[in-house]
DNA sequence: TCGCTTATGTGACTTTGGTTACAAATGATC
DNA sequence: GATCATTTGTAACCAAAGTCACATAAGCGA
């Protein structure tokens, strides 16, 4: 891709931040295509970028030692990654997977650069600072969920959750993936699945599920 | 107290700032004492400073729209409270509270300086993304606990940290207060206390829980 | 000491969700 | 279309946690 085209993109996707702002980021950023399925940051890997989101989906995991995973949320264009900045910051590793759920093209921004803009830029700066705050709040509705609803509520909001960023009425999951993410077994899912079919919320099919009224 | 006196505090709880801003601090925060039991922050309440704890423990928990009530951590001397970043950030309404578990001293820095300082100071910029990162890895243990630990796990848990905080093994705290805590039902917390007292984990009085060995 | 309030103990029962063990349906491939 | 892997449906059962009802017990103030 032109150096020209991406910073139009960049014009377009991240209309806050300033001009020189965007020209060093398509100076020192460099261009990336994630096909769908592939993992951006995987437990305990190092990062040494902070992925900027022009297109695609990129879901969010928690795992624990024992392989329980559990769903945090989406990423979508015009995000970052602030637990990227996590992983990054204290050279940690945090058990925090994130997959590429279509097709992803970033930009990659370099780790020293983020730190250097953050004094230079104050759109950079408010970015980065809402970028933190947006995530934080992100985690406690999770919490919210997890927390305080049962798991009938919690398949309607990821459902929800998941046509949203996915901008589709028709998703396209098993109920073991599902179960996966919920951190529950497929029986479960399946049986609440048929409870919200016979209410008339859901279509449901091999492989795909139909959103037909989530607020009944 | 005297502003030297300050001055020393600042040096011994937070070393690792330098000092022309240990400085600003003194000259531009306001030194307050919280006694125990106070809300520092309450729903909704919008912020206009950021505290730095010198003394004594605070409690934060999320509370959602029905009442329902969950701990989330502690802060202790030398923290920083990365929520009150949230609240303040972006003027919303993020529904956690923050309550003084025991007397607490800490001083108040405008929101304004925040944002100064970050530019300014680089170990102010530190000090606050590694607020935000270190915030963000709690609530994923607190995501831990409640998505894969059993109601026991959690108990021992939230019994380990709070002995922690407090430094002694003398809890003192309701069935009913532990429930609320941990979004259950007092006759569930009473029951499952009660069995950790038969591993002879601890040992359980009216308002007290001793603590013998929590890993039994 | 006698009440009174607050805290704890406990049994019985219900609900939710997890497990086991199959059966049936769907799609893909040959 | 027959075969096969994958996905879904379901029944029966189990376990954890929430609810209800009531019995004690511990501390406090009059």
């Amino acid at each position: 891709m032109e150096k020209t085209e991406l910073s139009q993109i960049l014009k377009a996707n991240f209309k806050h931040l300033e001009n020189d702002l965007r020209d060093e980021i398509v100076q020192f950023g460099k261009l990336e295509s994630i096909p769908a399925g592939d993992l951006l940051m995987d437990m305990g890997s190092p990062i040494t970028y902070v992925p900027l989101i022009f297109e695609g989906n990129i879901k969010v995991t928690r795992e624990d030692e024992e392989g329980n995973e559990i769903f945090l949320y989406y990423l979508e264009s015009g995000d970052s990654c602030a637990l990227s900045l996590i992983c990054s910051g204290r050279e940690r590793i945090s058990r925090i997977r994130a997959v590429a759920t279509e097709d992803v093209v970033a930009i990659m921004i370099p780790i020293a650069k983020m730190d250097e803009w953050m004094v230079k830029y104050k759109t950079w700066y408010y970015f980065v600072l809402e970028t933190y705050q947006y995530r934080l709040e992100e985690l406690l509705r999770t919490i919210d969920s997890i927390a305080f609803k049962k798991m009938d509520d919690r398949i309607v909001e990821y459902l929800r959750k998941t046509s949203e960023t996915q901008n589709s009425l028709t998703l396209h999951a098993t109920h073991q993936s599902i179960a996966q993410e919920l951190n529950s077994s497929r029986e479960v899912i399946s049986r609440l699945l048929k409870k919200l079919e016979q209410k008339g919320m859901i279509k449901l099919g091999r492989n795909q599920i139909e959103i037909i009224d989530l607020f009944l």
